[in-house]
DNA sequence: TCTCAAGTTGAAAAATGTCTCCACTTCGCG
DNA sequence: CGCGAAGTGGAGACATTTTTCAACTTGAGA
């Protein structure tokens, strides 16, 4: 049970394993091939597979503090005076860091690519961010329809953002959470009874924006 | 250069193969294997690779009337009497779409896999859209300070939500649409001149949400 | 210094998907 | 019919990534 210390050259190549994993991670994401880690780190896919077996272990390791650093900070927002202004502070911190790390960024929107260690951190994260919303709406700073649910809407929203313009334009994502944070504020409540029949039907839906039922395609 | 009509038989191959793909793709999109489609169409590889050596080929003689469907939709949105009716309409009209097609849905949001005209096709979408968005602001529906870019922002944004939400939620995405319908109209206009400098340093940004400079991690 | 458990390595197998090739089948014209 | 061009099928070469393994190397305790 107790496992005895490595051999101080095999600490030391786990080390060099984990350093070029994390640098490897945060620019290419989750799925970097443990090839590429182990040459980039001078060694051999075996040695990756002896430390690491599973991909989750590698990823559990480095990620474990990058997790619990997002709880740190919606622990902070949710001392923030103003509910609204604690929520958008938060969003945007996380944001921040994911936009820095696209491993993290593909973690805290779910891929499962961690143990439980890194899933009861997202857990907790999600917990808390329902606590920031809550407070919002209680406050009366955000419109009682909005859920937590929405929350990780929006996640889901500003990551694809972010994934689509992190060569090219690496701040735009910073417009869509904008856009996404003003909805919120200001979104009609969402009709899931009349939605729910209409949904699966488009056929229901007008066939011109005008209203009246016209042709599907007038004739070329 | 005239290329000769088909052997009868092959002709009801190329069939088969078009049904198949159409039908794989649309619930699993473009990335569909194409071993998996040839079986499906009761024939062999070879026979799917000699009538489309290039996957594009494949996907532009089955998308092509979709997308033009789409600029058809495009085309009346912007002969609605109101010009935010007109853009709205059009955006949950184009996303019931994909919705339905997830093929489609990759497409519309710039998977490179079409040939020439698909691409023609994507860049007339765009076009009309941006008309819609001026149209829009023009009429003072919009702020000012929304660009046709936000629309493209929009669209990857909802398409990330049908994505995650395909098999569980398969409505979540108007929602979604909603929130960033609304986000649009009372977005605060971005500060690029102060954004640029803040972004890439997020050093600069307050420690804490009530603004003060706070250590970064209070010790545990 | 000697020894051997601990550690390392890269080749090879397994899995998955793309693409080619050629022996075989079949249509349809004469 | 019977023939030849058109068409077919699927095994296999190639590429990518994961995973295992047996031969080889090395740190460190006696």
């Amino acid at each position: 049970m107790t496992e005895r210390p490595l051999r101080r050259d095999a600490e030391r190549n786990r080390q060099r394993l984990l350093e070029a994993a994390r640098e490897l991670m945060a620019r290419d994401g989750l799925g970097v091939p443990y090839e590429v880690i182990a040459r980039a780190a001078g060694s051999g896919m075996g040695t990756l597979y002896r430390r690491f077996p599973q991909r989750q272990d590698l990823v559990d390791t480095l990620f474990a503090e990058h997790i619990e650093a997002v709880v740190t900070l919606a622990h902070q927002a949710l001392r923030a005076d103003d509910p609204w202004t604690g929520l958008t502070w938060f969003m945007e911190r996380q944001f921040e860091l994911e936009a820095g790390n696209r491993a993290l960024s593909e973690l805290l929107r779910g891929a499962q690519q961690g143990t439980d260690r890194l899933a009861q951190g997202c857990a907790r994260i999600a917990e808390l961010a329902a606590q920031l919303i809550e407070r919002a709406v209680g406050a009366g700073r955000l419109p009682s329809h909005v859920t937590p649910r929405d929350l990780e809407t929006i996640h889901l929203m500003v990551g694809a953002v972010m994934d689509a313009s992190r060569q090219h334009d690496p701040t735009r994502w910073r417009r869509a959470l904008a856009v996404s944070l003003a909805g919120l504020r200001h979104a009609e409540p969402s009709h899931p009874c009349e939605g729910e029949q209409a949904d699966a039907h488009p056929d229901n839906a007008p066939a011109s924006p005008n209203g009246e039922q016209t042709p599907h395609v007038p004739a070329p």
